[in-house]
DNA sequence: GAGTGGTCTAGACCACGTA
DNA sequence: ACGTGGTCTAGACCACTCG
């Protein structure tokens, strides 16, 4: 009774998946065209429809396809901004009036909206980077093309910033690494820290994620001469609207 | 007797795993519990399997759980390696014979497998960077304490390197920079690319990823005094097992 | 052997987009 | 109006893990 050699093969939805992959990644289907649907694949190799959704799962969970109601399954588009991680933040950059952004979009119309600021209680990570248990926040949101790409939440230390140009909603040229210089603590040296996961219910909403997206956080502190934290940037990006790129010297 | 469902509130499978999600994230249910199973959902709820599935299906692919067969699903753990991305590269470091790794494990078990090396010709992105048509490539695969983390496939301009040891197994104390600075191509300067995305089958396999984990794609580009690129490294990393770190001044 | 997740069938009704 | 994907039921057999 031992034995049986129980040879695996694929199951049918993953053998399904695996072509249409196939067709995808080599470019027999481009950017946009459209899959066959579940009602399709029920057809095509006698399935029933629970196997064609679940093929088309897997594609989609792979971030390779998306689904529109009512319409049908589609390749997925790909069209990233390049976000530079150093020449971005150049003191240049700032001094001249010229908000970061400038320096990703490249002429791509962009907005800002949601933004919210308040003064709240520091979470355990914040309060123990910049040292103090008040802060004050900048939540808001970065679409570009008029899709949301970015969510973006910078926090201070509230006695430092609190009744200055840091906490209205225009911050000036510059923006607020402008208006810290002013106030005697420009920032000299940032640290960035880079991570991927999938997102949760409220970053796929306001993002506008479809299934299958990652994001990338970026937790950035900057720090003025002396080494002193002035500020704690929680980034969470698109992570198909993004490349990062890094330069430093050997 | 069945009740008909309403369709304003989210689907049953979604508040199920709004509910797991939140004890989870909440710390009611912590790294490496067991999350109530199929069985158990279709009990308590009074649902149909393939809808307990569906709910279990969205953690999964959160990366907030994994399934084990035969035994039940469980509350993923984290765990990740800090990667420098300036002060690993530092000159010092493989001037001093320390191999670029040494940097970022701090003395957690490592280990090198499936390395293959060969002469190729060049794909599209990487000889335009080299400016060459042939190239050697170095792939290989990073294992932390026993479970494998990144894959790595560096590649060189193939006049530069053949005959040399940056070509063989072992290319001695420093790595291949150490080596192609006694060439007279020392690396000066490093471009790195950071993406994100989910794994194809390929990387699945040999990162062993389950399901609801992204890769983080980095791609490096080594210049020697000149401007002149000597290497490009296409990194392939479990993202729940890396951090990446970038240091620089404004 | 009992329980678990993995795959699959054959239906059903719904909300939605497009024509 | 029709076809699409989204949700759900009620079964089934399998391979695997664990006590």
């Amino acid at each position: 009774m031992t034995e049986s050699p129980v040879h695996h093969e694929s199951p049918i939805y993953r053998r399904i998946a695996d072509r249409l992959r196939d067709q995808i990644l080599s470019g027999a289907l481009g950017d946009g065209d459209r899959l066959p649907g579940e009602n399709a694949l029920m057809n095509e190799y006698g399935i029933a429809r629970a196997t064609a959704r679940q093929a088309l799962a897997v594609l989609i969970n792979e971030g390779l396809a998306v689904p529109k109601r009512g319409s049908g399954v589609y390749v997925r588009l790909f069209r990233p901004i390049r976000r530079h991680g150093s020449r971005r933040l150049s003191r240049e950059q700032w001094a001249q009036g010229l908000a970061i952004w400038d320096s990703d979009t490249r002429g791509r119309s962009y907005a800002v909206d949601e933004v919210r600021i308040a003064r709240e209680a520091a979470s355990e990570h914040v309060g123990r980077v910049l040292g103090t248990e008040e802060v004050w926040v900048r939540r808001r949101r970065y679409s570009v093309d008029g899709r949301p790409v970015q969510l973006a939440a910078s926090f201070f230390p509230a006695d430092l910033v609190e009744g200055t140009a840091v906490v209205l909603p225009d911050t000036g040229p510059g923006g607020v690494y402008a208006r810290l210089g002013e106030l005697g603590h420009a920032p000299v040296h940032f640290s960035e820290e880079v991570r991927a996961r999938m997102p949760l219910p409220g970053e796929t909403e306001l993002l506008n994620l479809p299934a299958g997206t990652p994001v990338i956080s970026v937790t950035r502190v900057a720090l003025a001469e002396g080494g002193v934290a002035v500020e704690v940037n929680e980034m969470t990006l698109d992570a198909a609207s993004y490349v990062l790129q890094y330069d430093f010297d050997a």
